[in-house]
DNA sequence: CGGTTTCTTGATTGGGATCAATAGGAGTGG
DNA sequence: CCACTCCTATTGATCCCAATCAAGAAACCG
């Protein structure tokens, strides 16, 4: 029913402003998605990995609101949308599997937004931190080794954060004997600790 | 197809972690969405009127996650949500409009994101204004007399700010002539200018 | 290698939170 | 109607967290 496409790192997989045609269901590999303000600016939306589905937003606007990149070398299902209505009205469960995929999406939105609205910013990393390791877990990959795709500067703009800011978290994390930080891998030494920064989100 | 439902103001339409069995159309009134952190604190999600619709994000997990309540007297349309997967399956175009409703959901999550990822308080509330402003114009009434209908704790929940930051920014813009301010109702005088100070969401 | 991007760390500033006090409405019951 | 209370809003004073400005260090890449 669909055909797979690869992106090398750094290359987008559909770009905002283009004409939308098909869902992307990432199968390997790392993504992110961003928006450009008035200004120019990047502002990262969200990090996409294996099992997730990309380009879900522009159904409604007939076109891709946001730009898709790859950050390494990655493998996606092209699904025309066309066929995907068809389908779903010929299969109850797709059209349910479809349904259910689009309201997680709306979910996710609410959490990040809780994130960004309440949380202080030691606390969003953490949260940030939990979120991605129970990602990797899920997909059978270690819940403690988590290999960061993104640079300082996306994963600030994604938490609301500068990213000398992302970079001293890091530090006071470590000093902190919570997580191990080389380069762009990160271990996770103390996730209870980590659940207690995120639930300190009391004023 | 659908039943309607009356809301008191005040009154909860749905909560979070009731069994999920229908989207309700807004037809006339006011909501608020919210949902309850770890600490039991409120974090207003989004603000609802006519012709939008609520509990979307129950789909996926067969439970609704926000708890929308009135902010008027109000009027709901009920679609009980296993009648529109048997209908959207029979009528093509409905089944479309789902789908846009839901993309939509996304998007407007991700706009939200924006402003809270990315604007200084006085840039979000004047982007709050303009897209009240605009939503009230769509639905046939006045673009520039705003009624207010939650409170100065609930708007800057939503904002990511306090309480106090949103009545001192309603008095600077007053202050400089852009809107006129008296309990709940605002008056837009100087939508330029608005524009102007969500456009200098520069650094 | 040299050049470029990314990351870390330090010093300083500033915007919004917090603490605090008062005023303004709205609802209730006398 | 007024007195009382509760909730909401305004405004001021102070503090603190994260942004900004700045300088090296480390990693990546041709």
């Amino acid at each position: 029913m669909q055909s797979r496409r690869r992106v090398r790192g750094g290359k987008a997989l559909f770009s905002a402003g283009d004409a939308f045609t098909s869902l992307y269901a990432v199968d390997g590999g790392f993504f992110k998605t961003h928006v450009l303000d008035a200004d120019g600016r990047e502002h990262v939306t969200g990090f996409h990995m294996g099992g997730e589905l990309l380009g879900l937003e522009g159904i409604g606007s007939g076109q891709y609101n946001v730009t898709a990149i790859a950050l390494e070398d990655s493998l996606v299902g092209v699904v025309p949308y066309p066929l995907i209505e068809q389908r779903s009205r010929e299969i109850p469960d797709l059209q349910h599997e479809l349904h259910v995929a689009l309201s997680r999406q709306i979910a996710r939105g609410q959490e990040v937004l809780m994130v960004l609205g309440s949380m202080r910013a030691e606390e969003r990393l953490a949260a940030f931190l939990l979120n991605l390791s129970s990602r990797f877990g899920q997909r059978g990959y270690s819940r403690s080794e988590l290999p960061l795709r993104m640079t300082r500067r996306e994963l600030g703009s994604y938490l609301g954060l500068t990213l000398e800011t992302v970079s001293r978290l890091f530090s006071r994390f470590r000093g902190q004997g919570v997580v191990e930080v080389r380069h762009k891998h990160v271990r996770l030494l103390d996730v209870a600790r980590l659940k207690a920064i995120v639930n300190a989100a009391s004023g």
